[in-house]
This record gives C-alpha cells, structure tokens and sequence, in this order.
DNA sequence: ACATAAATGTACAGATCGGTAACGAAAATC
DNA sequence: GATTTTCGTTACCGATCTGTACATTTATGT
C-alpha cells in the first residue's frame, strides 16, 4: 500500500471515530466507511488500537499545522495571533461535521495514563500550550507562561462549550475575555 | 429493593463507569464490582442505559450540591465566591480518584445529541453556568452573562488541563486569571 | 505479458457484549 | 408461620467484538 494510500485511509478512519466514538466504531464499520477491507487494515495495522494511534498521530499534525496556518491568518503580531485563536475556533466550531475535540475524546475513552493513545492526546494539548508560551513569549509579556494557560483554558473551556453548552458563539465569548486579560496583563521590563 | 439500597447500587456503578468509561464497562464488570447480580440490576433498570441515564442523574445532583456547598464555603460574598469556585476545583482534582468530568466524558460516549444521556450531561453543565450567573448578577456585574461564561470556560479548561495536561494546579492559574478578569470588570451603573 | 505483491470477500474462531430464563434461597410482608 | 416478593447463581441466547485463514481477484513493476 502506498504512503498516500494509507493515509487516506487513516484520515477516512479518523472521520468514523470522530463521528461515532472509538469503542463504539466496530472495525467492520471502519472497513465499511473506508472502503479498505478488514484484512488489508490488518496488513497494515496490527490491533485495532495501533490504527487508532495513527488516527491519533495524523490529526495531531493535521490539526495543529490548520490551527497554526489559521491563527497566522486571523493575526500579524503575537499579541494579534494570542487572541486570533479564538477566531480560529470559532472558525473550527462552525464547521460542518464538528464534533467536539478528538484529544478530549480519546482521554475520555483510554482514561488509563500509560495507553500511548492517551499519552499521545496528551502531548497534544502540551505542543498547543507550547505553541501560546511562545507568542506571549514573542510579544512580551511578564509571565508567558500564565498568559499561556489562561488562553489554554479559555480555548478549552470554549470547545466543551461548544458541544455541550447553549452558548452561542463561545469563541467569541473567549475572545472578549482574554482581550480584557490581555490588556490587563504586564509586559515584559526592558 | 429499597430506595436506599437502589441509589447504593447507582451510586456503585457510577465508580465503575467513572473509572472505566461508559461503553468499555461491561454489565458483567459492573455486577461483579456492585455486588449486585446482573439479575438484580435488570429488575430495576430495563437496559444499560437506563442505568447510566441513572448514574448520570444522581451525578448531577450530588456533585452541583458538593460543589455549590465548597464554593460557599471558600467565598462570602458573590464575588468571593467566583473566585472560591477555583478553590472548590482544586479541591476537586487533589481527591484521589479524581478522573475529570463525568459529564464531559459521557458527551464524548454518547454524541448523538438526542440521546439522554447526552441531554442530561449538558443540561448539568447549563446549571453551572445559571449558578455563576446568579452570583455574578448578586455581585453586581454590569455583565453578569459574560462573567459567567468567562468563569465557565476557565473551570473547564482547567478540568481538561487536570486530566490531560502537565501544568501544575491549574484550578489556581485559572483563578489567577479570572481574578484579573473579574478585577478589570465593570460594576452595574445604580 | 508475466511474476509478484497486495487487495478482496467470505467465513470463521474465541471472547465478550447486552439481556433473559429458571430455580432455589432469603427475606420482607401479611 | 405462611406467602409473596426479591435476591443471587448459573447457564444461556443471539449479536457483536477483535482478529485470522483462505482462496480469489486485482494492481503493480519490469
């Protein structure tokens, strides 16, 4: 099978997880909805849990390059990108086919710490709080790392809001709170 | 069975459930860890999701009324306790066996918005955010809504951040930030 | 065109799933 | 104390689960 072969049918199998959960997605659905047979996932993929891993690996990088390429092109300046992510997500939420975040997903379904599924949705959520660190870092504030979480933890509370609550437009509600943050927030003494 | 015996039983299989998720717990693991036989639990709860539906609810009610009851305690005032709502989440993750949000995980299992389950989860969510509400109208916020949401989302970003990511007490970072929020935030005109 | 590799459908193994039947024991009710 | 309800145990049902065997067909590379 070639590379491309295979990821596409690790991104096919990402949409049937994402949509319908990973223990509820039996692997015969999976060679249904992907149109790959049973036996040839299993060429390629020794346990169902492998295959997960590499829907888990390839949407870590998908996903994170969107929200980068995103954020870049809400936002100029650093300062400009720490609120442009929550123009992103509210780009991500209005998508049709948004389902919440797979990373929460997958904690909540492989809750055991030592699963490389749960590992890997981990470090995840790490390379995003890295990501904000280096633009608070960027655009000079005192404490990048408390302006980091606390965008964190907007965005966050933002996506759970997004499956779950009746608000309307949380990114926007995020936004405005942490551009209030923002502006309260101490730079950086030269 | 008696009604106390009942919510014993429920109260039981929420443990398992909460540990092990929804769909990976099997009834047989849940008799076997209720000391309940699977018999009995069909006599009361025609299916699985009946159960869970009941576990659910009896999650709903007891944590709202834990959590409500810490937040009072940690705060006097309105405002104080917007604040005491992070003192209360500390709390929360510092027990042991703490695993995150059961409701946040029974939306990941049961995506489909018309199942009850998922109705029941969010509707508990709204009533957080209905109770931050009413504080932030008590403490006199000239925008009590978006108080509210802002509180929200930062309890919730820090129960993700709990469970998936490597930043130390985030219920105290997001309270640092909510404090700046709140400080920072416009009093209703009299 | 031919040899090799890989995909397919079907069928199956063994385990587990949700849920039930049957029956004796226990216990609550009258 | 007799009766009725509820309990646990055991075994089971059909369906579905992950994963595999196998023979056939389809691509692929030279």
């Amino acid at each position: 099978m070639r590379p491309s072969k295979k990821d596409e049918l690790v991104r096919k199998a990402l949409n049937v997880f994402y949509r319908h959960g990973f223990h509820a997605s039996g692997m015969d659905l999976v060679a249904k909805e992907t149109g790959v047979s049973k036996t040839a996932i299993y060429n390629h993929f020794r346990t169902k849990d492998d295959l997960i891993l590499a829907v888990i690996k390839l949407r870590d990088e998908e996903f994170r390059a969107w929200m980068v390429s995103r954020i870049e092109t809400y936002g100029e300046t650093p300062e400009e990108r720490l609120l442009a992510v929550f123009d992103a997500h509210a780009e991500w939420f209005a998508q049709k086919g948004f389902f919440g975040c797979l990373f929460i997903k997958a904690c909540a379904e492989f809750q055991d710490p030592a699963h490389p599924v749960h590992q890997q949705s981990c470090a995840h959520q790490a390379q995003g709080i890295a990501y904000y660190r280096s633009l608070a870092v960027a655009a000079g504030f005192a404490d990048p790392d408390e302006i980091a979480r606390t965008i964190w933890f907007l965005a966050q509370g933002a996506i759970v809001a997004a499956v779950m609550a009746a608000i309307d437009n949380p990114a926007a509600s995020a936004r405005v709170a942490a551009a209030k943050m923002l502006a309260c927030a101490e730079r950086r003494s030269v």
